[in-house]
DNA sequence: GACGGTAGGTGTACGCAGTACACTTGTCAA
DNA sequence: TTGACAAGTGTACTGCGTACACCTACCGTC
């Protein structure tokens, strides 16, 4: 009897709900304490059973990486191809940052999975509309590589600087002068751009201002050779490389 | 008597030789297999002996990482900002390159070592030398990303493309269709650039020309602010963005 | 209504990982 | 000779992914 009162009220699992909950606890706990064991016990249920609905650990991944990409805004139409592909970046890009997590498992990825794909290919789709040869749309598509989907290595990712702000104020100082003494660029550069708030190493800056800066910067760069009919096709004519 | 011609025999353990080791085992099996446990035993000793040498596994990879970083070439001198630039991002590719794991470690490091602050600094400096303001060097170095270190983010890693060659005839023109029927832009893409040989499917491309031609690309793009004394205070101007 | 197949959940167990902690041993200065 | 200290050892713990055998509730068929 009370058996059958738990059956009723537990919800079967299934991989679509197995995937949710995963993306919700990696949401919560982090992607490296995401572990089975801790995603069965999330679900009320013993590790092993979500093992019949994903085929290991690689797959769920997989599959949540598959979920992230499906919450990506479809590309506008009749934009012309530079403002579909920027709205593109920047809807992928908030996909992404909902999601801390999903940066890292889409780049750890060995196989791709159709959902990536798809998107790939759905962002050719949209230099090839433009008017862009499709061997200018692949050069692109390299210098474009994971900015394509709205990120960048992080630069300053935590230089020590994430307990800097807890730290004694002389140890603040005293870190400050060893900074300043062994990277004086990386100082200047920091502080410089941290005048408008934030703490001193880093953080101070604008992520989304800098995504967007350097994706215009390649858009620009994109539109000025596809307008001279740019082509690797020329590339033996002897421009100096080394 | 024996255990001291053993002893005499055994080189001492130190940090160096500890990294050393964990970097010649990773480029032979792969960051993956590289454990505490599997190392000991490549150094002929018993795991919590590294413990001595290192604090925990994070240390040593972090020590790998710099290892890697001191293989990198210092800035050639009067050449110019771009071509300096130019060169040690292609010296730091070379480095890189020589040890597929290190991009991987590289980015999953969440504390930055000294030497991963060195390299920047004198990145950066690379820039202020060359005339740029602190504002538009910062802006750059954070178009720049990863690319600093030599890499892009793959595209085509591997879309199930690696054990393509050993399938069927068959079952490769049934795939062919199907990627035809579902990515028919990445399809077109990536045929057109393997038409000079490779595999079907991504692998024909030339990474090395399609690093430096993003590279490039964005290096001119620097370039052309840098000459119009472009900075991002100028960005509250009312230039449209979304 | 009995019955056998099947999908979904369970329990136990294995090997591998990182590493804490207490120990021996080898070396050298006093 | 001693005794401190650095280097290496042994044992053990926890947590991981997951193989495999099992149970059980539900289903359509006879």
């Amino acid at each position: 009897m009370t058996q059958q009162v738990e059956a009723a009220r537990r919800v079967p699992l299934s991989r679509d709900r197995v995937l949710a909950a995963a993306v919700e606890l990696a949401d919560e706990v982090g992607i490296e304490a995401l572990s089975m064991r801790r995603l069965a016990q999330e679900l009320g249920v013993v590790p092993m059973a979500l093992y019949k609905h994903v085929a290991n650990k690689e797959e769920l991944l997989n599959g949540m990486v598959d979920a992230i990409v499906a919450e990506i805004d479809p590309a506008v139409r009749d934009a012309g191809w530079k403002r579909t592909v920027r709205l593109r970046v920047l809807s992928a890009r908030r996909a992404l940052l909902q999601h801390r997590w999903a940066r890292r498992v889409l780049e750890s990825r060995t196989n791709t999975t159709p959902a990536v794909l798809g998107y790939m290919d759905s962002f050719m789709g949209m230099f090839l509309a433009g008017g862009f040869s499709v061997n200018l749309t692949h050069h692109v598509m390299h210098a474009l590589g994971s900015r394509m989907w709205g990120f960048t290595q992080e630069l300053f990712d935590d230089p020590a600087n994430e307990n800097f702000s807890d730290m004694a104020p002389e140890a603040q100082a005293a870190m400050f002068r060893e900074m300043a003494e062994r990277y004086p660029n990386i100082l200047k550069v920091a502080t410089a751009a941290s005048h408008d708030g934030g703490s001193v190493v880093g953080q101070g800056c604008d992520d989304q201002f800098e995504f967007e800066f350097a994706l215009d910067l390649l858009l620009d760069g994109f539109e000025r050779l596809h307008e001279q009919g740019w082509t690797s096709e020329k590339r033996a004519d002897g421009a100096p490389r080394e």
